[in-house]
DNA sequence: CGAAGTATTGAGACGTCTCAAAATTAGTGG
DNA sequence: CCACTAATTTTGAGACGTCTCAATACTTCG
């Protein structure tokens, strides 16, 4: 932590490699902790800092006036957010458990960008993702079912988080729901139906760890 | 047309400016014509040009194994649209209406944005309105009303190919309600009450040309 | 063990969808 | 220009899925 991204570029990794590979970090400024609950930025606020999650979860999301909410993403442990073209953030950040951040100067992310092809294609890449993602998740909140929502919901968070057994989700049914364009209670009914037709259990003491009992029944769900 | 994009850079306008300001346009290869409901290129096949409208309008859409469709963009004269960063487009493209679209091939812009920070900056920069227009996208999906989301369309349309007077949607309702995540029915009705609020107009003999009244109470609804 | 927060379950309300019919518009050839 | 047909849009009525509101159960944490 605490280089600055203008040292000499031979004694750090490239940050090509840092953003997309995700190894060890040596570039990011400072760390941040933000407790469950917590705003790590609010929508049209200025965007001058990059994220990275180092521990926890932060849920991203949009308002209505009314209060209707639609969270556009979670993201884990790895994952870059706050990344932004124009001047101001589009979303709302904020932990959903207890989270450490790694923070970067965007301004120096864009003047290496600037000055080095790999590091621009880098961030060319990543919006790529982000745009992959929301272009999927439109075809999900426009043309799935509920059950199909939460089986490709399950699916996506076994595969980010939870390489080898149990998927302990950080985050409450609400914001599930409010993922999913659903309710909670919807969320909750479709839960138990996975569970009744055994393609999932609820092990230990919380129903936030589950354990798919049958991946292809899921993904045949997802259509 | 018809002009290398290796050619003598002195000759033509920046690429920067071709793209973002779409200027007239010199490096594009040729031009193609599409006759209405034709396929401009498939979900998953190779993306090897980028295009952009020329005359006509194009939807862009991902199909559900059923036969459900979300249209994840409409994209109108001027626009460019199959610009990918992976090896395969991700949307099928079709005419809506009879089209001519301008290519141009990947690789060569590929090879612009290597060698011009500029133009790299361009190729983000569109990659982001696609990922701000989905962003907002999933949030209409998720959480607006029928009544809504008509709202929103209308506006959109509104500020995107009536800069003065009459709107003459290209696309029947059937695009409509797919690009909205409703039916049809939905969408006529929806129309309906905004006509009987008499906030739009429809206006000579036929149901797809339509006066904004009341764009303020268009706006109202789009919270 | 008690209290607060979260999740599940139930019953009825509501909005959108489905299916069907009528109305309107667009296209074609006389 | 009109008649005829096909395609699209509108409108209606009932079905269905999700939402709302409420009660109960479970989990967490002091």
């Amino acid at each position: 932590m605490f280089v600055n991204v203008n040292a000499d570029r031979a004694r750090r990794p490239r940050l090509v490699g840092e953003l997309s590979t995700l190894s060890p970090v040596q570039i990011f400024l400072s760390e941040y902790k933000y407790r469950r609950g917590a705003e790590i930025f609010g929508e049209s606020e200025p965007a001058d800092y990059v994220y990275q999650v180092a521990e926890g979860a932060v849920r991203s999301y949009k308002l209505l006036s009314d209060g209707r909410r639609q969270i556009g993403a979670f993201h884990l442990v790895g994952d870059i957010f706050g990344l932004e073209n124009g001047p101001a953030h589009r979303f709302t950040a904020e932990a959903i458990v207890d989270t450490i951040v790694r923070l970067v100067k965007r301004i120096s992310l864009e003047q290496v960008a600037e000055a080095d092809a790999l590091v621009a294609r880098d961030l060319l890449s990543m919006t790529t993702s982000n745009l992959q993602h929301a272009e999927n998740h439109m075809l999900l909140l426009g043309r799935k079912t509920s059950l199909e929502r939460v089986a490709a919901f399950l699916l996506e968070m076994d595969r980010r988080l939870s390489p080898a057994g149990v998927m302990a989700l950080p985050m409450y049914r609400r914001d599930i729901a409010d993922y999913l364009g659903l309710t909670l209670e919807t969320v909750s009914r479709a839960l138990s139906c996975l569970h009744e037709k055994g393609i999932i259990d609820f092990i230990g003491q919380t129903q936030r760890q589950i354990v798919l009992r049958n991946r292809s029944g899921l993904a045949k769900l997802d259509s």
